[in-house]
Order: C-alpha cells, then structure tokens, then sequence
DNA sequence: CATCTATGTGTATATATAACGCAAATATAC
DNA sequence: GTATATTTGCGTTATATATACACATAGATG
C-alpha cells in the first residue's frame, strides 16, 4: 500500500559578495528557532503554493537580509531523506551574487541576525548548509573561468586592477596582470570609459565596464572563454 | 494567514543512449493515465517517503524501462506553478547514459510503452518535457567537450572510429579524426588492448578501453580538458 | 592483383599562451 | 624641488598547443 508522499520543499541561498582589494564574503542569517537555534545558516525558507522558486528566492532574500541580488542561478538541489532532523525538507538551492553598492556592509551589532562573512572566517553552519556552500564555491570557480560573471561581484565600473583581484582571489592563484587584461580585453566585451580613478599612489586608472549587450550578441553562438593562468 | 505547502515532489530522467555509427537516442515512455495520456514522456514519478533522489530515478527506470544506467547525474529541478496542469509537481530531472549493450533495442511493437527515439524523429512530448529535453541536449553536448563521459554511450572496449562518430554526431560537427586521436591519447586516460575488431572493409582496428582509475587520479586537480575542433 | 576503404603515424604551419621588460603618471619621503 | 616608491599601461619574445595536411598500412572486394 502507498504511502501519501510528505516532502516540504525550500529554497536555500548561497550569496557572494566581494569589496574590491578584499575578500570574498558569503551572506549568512541566524537562526532563531530549532532546530540548530541559533546557528548560522543560508538565508531560505518554505516555498509558497503559488510562487515560482526564482520568486521564493528573491522574496527570501529580501525579507531576511534585505540585499538586492545582481545575478541568480540554480545550484543543486539536496534531497537526502535526513538531512533536516525533523520532517522531510527537500531544498533546492541558488547560488547569487551582488555587487559592492548592493552589498550593506556588515552590522557588526551583536543583536544583528544577519551578517556577511569572509570565507576564510566561517561559522559552523546548521544543516548542511556547509556542504550547500562549498558547492557554491566551486561552481564560482569553475564559472567564472568561462562566463563572465565576475562583473557582477563589481560596481558598473571599475579599474583593471579590481578585475584582476577578483580573479586572483576566487581561483586562489596568481595571474600575470598584463596577459589578464589583454586577454580580457580581446573577447571586446570590456569598454573603456573616459573616467579616471585615482587613489593612494601610483599611476591613476582608467575605468572600465563590462558591455552587457555585446556579451549577449557573442552570446548567441554559445560564448564561452577561458581563463586559465598560472 | 499562512497556507499550508502542498507540492508534491517527482524526478525525470532524460537517459541517452547511443549505437555506434548512428543516431543518438532518448529514452521516452507512453503516458497510460491522464493528463497527457497516450502522449510520450520521459520517464520518473513521485519519490517515496523514505528514498533518496537518486533511488528514486533508479527505482523508476527500472520498473518503467529496465534499462541499467552507467552514468547519472542531477541536471536541474524546475518548479514553474502550472507545470502540471492538475496540481503543483516539482520535477527533479536527472541526466543519464547507457552504454549499447544496456541498450534494450527498441522493440517497434504496437503495444509497447517504452522506446528508444532518435534524437531527429521525436514524438510530442507531454509537460514541459521538451524543455528537459533541450536542456539535456545542450548539458550532453557542453559536457562532452571537458569531461570523459562519452565512454558511457560505448562498451568498455571499442574502436577509436567509435569514439570519434559519438563526438561527431553530439557536437553536430565535423572533426579531424588524426587530431582527435592524438588529443584523446594526450590526457592518458585510454588504453591499448591487445584486441583487434575487424568488421567490413578497411583496415582492423585496435580495441581501446577508458582507464578509468588513472582519471580518477588525475581528477584530484581537477581533471578538465578541453575538446573544440573544427 | 588492382582497387577500395578505413586505420594508423608523422610533419609543417598557424595561433595562442606564458614569461618578462620597461615607460608613464601619480603619491610620498627627504 | 628632486628622488624614490607604487601602480598602471603597453609592448616583445619564447614556448606550447591547435590546425591542416600527406602518406603508409592492413584488410575486404571484384
């Protein structure tokens, strides 16, 4: 005889955010009921009857942590029978970015329930939201080696030298600043603006922004670069 | 007032298979109740209480197609609200590959529920099946170019022309069969035996087998190639 | 045994990657 | 005011990889 199936599912996020010159952050909300009270976890919750998954995301996202999301994409979704201690949660995760001005830099009150946190200093997390996480780190990895993605981890426009402390923090790897930026610059999806970015010493930079439209126009022949330095 | 979540929780599987020298093909199943009965689908159903994602596909295949899989892997859940058309069914789709002597050839009887398609002669498919299906199509073919797993559409021993063909007809395009061979033997993960096939005209052919173990060594930095002829 | 067909091996050339030198523009130290 | 440190911007060269072929080999076919 069948069972009447009983499977809640969720939506959980993974989001990154990176200040230029400075390390890589994930978004993190504390838990305030059981199980795992108050431990940290992805941000994420029930789906409603009549949202889509996107929908839920964004609306989570926005009731816990109040960030505005840049870019959005499926993960993975985690359906272990035991992986919530109590019921059967199936969740389906995001992996999101948000640029630097979208990014509340972190309320280091202790009352704060939500918090960005540099991923070299992780808490422990509730669930198995550390292994949701360190998918999420490696497909950042992967992706952004043949996607153009990094720009959304940086304002509109930005200086070379942002770009490239990006990619050398992400991939965990040096990365030959001239070769980078002529490489970048040959896939014709970078444009100059005529502004000057000057600050501390050295030779001021000009800055740059990623042309989204041209992007897509290569886009329709399945663009695809390499970025693989040593 | 909070409505309590109904949505109910399925898995799909897209599961190719492949005959050396011609098309490739999917694996489809006829509808026997409503909605969309008497319409070809992919195969799946609810998942149980108690069993994983994974088992779930398994335990489906089998009893819907009994066809063994040699590979398997999460390909993306959707969730759209009205993708079945009676009530909210969230669709765990799976990606799988069957090598050709897991290969059920189709049986063309009339009552058969079960059937190999080719890829260029396929039927209406119900639900948003087609969109799965394309989906598949392009992971198969984007996979293809950086992971081995094209030696899971062959049998374990097979002719270099083999491997070439199966590359050919997924990536829709022409390839130098000299300079993929040399390619393919580059990475290491593919050995001689001391076999030789000889079938119609032409020179015999060596028999090669994927090593499998020597991938797996490699794959712990990240094994990833790259295969993009004209 | 001449011809057809598919397999197996090699080699020259073009292109892309990697390694590195150095000038320019500014802040800072003296 | 001049020297020095620092960061940006632009180039050149060596090496590796990809591409485009030529041709020999081992059987089947007539």
């Amino acid at each position: 005889m069948k069972v009447i199936q009983d499977i809640k599912v969720a939506v959980d996020a993974v989001v990154f955010g990176y200040e230029p010159k400075k390390n890589l952050s994930v978004l993190l909300i504390k838990r305030g009921i059981t199980p795992f009270k108050g431990a940290w976890a992805l941000p994420g919750g029930l789906v409603l009857n009549e949202e889509s998954l996107e929908d839920a995301v964004t609306r989570e996202l926005r009731e816990e942590t109040g960030v505005t999301i840049d870019y959005l994409e499926q993960l993975y979704t985690f359906g272990a029978p035991q992986r919530d201690p109590r019921n059967r949660v199936l969740a389906v995760t995001y992996f999101g970015l948000v640029k630097p001005n979208h990014f509340t830099i972190k309320a280091d009150t202790d009352a704060a329930d939500v918090k960005w946190f540099a991923l070299n200093e992780l808490p422990e997390l509730a669930f198995d939201h550390q292994h949701i996480l360190d998918m999420a780190k490696q497909r950042l990895k992967s992706k952004l080696t043949y996607q153009p993605i990094g720009f959304d981890l940086l304002n509109d426009e930005f200086p070379f030298s942002d770009l490239e402390h990006l990619y050398m923090t992400i991939l965990e790897k040096e990365i030959d600043r001239r070769n980078f930026r002529k490489k970048m610059l040959s896939f014709g999806i970078i444009e100059e603006t005529n502004k000057i970015e000057k600050i501390g010493s050295g030779r001021p930079a000009k800055l740059f922004k990623f042309n989204k439209k041209k992007f897509q126009e290569l886009t329709i022949n399945a663009f695809h670069f390499e970025i693989k330095f040593v």
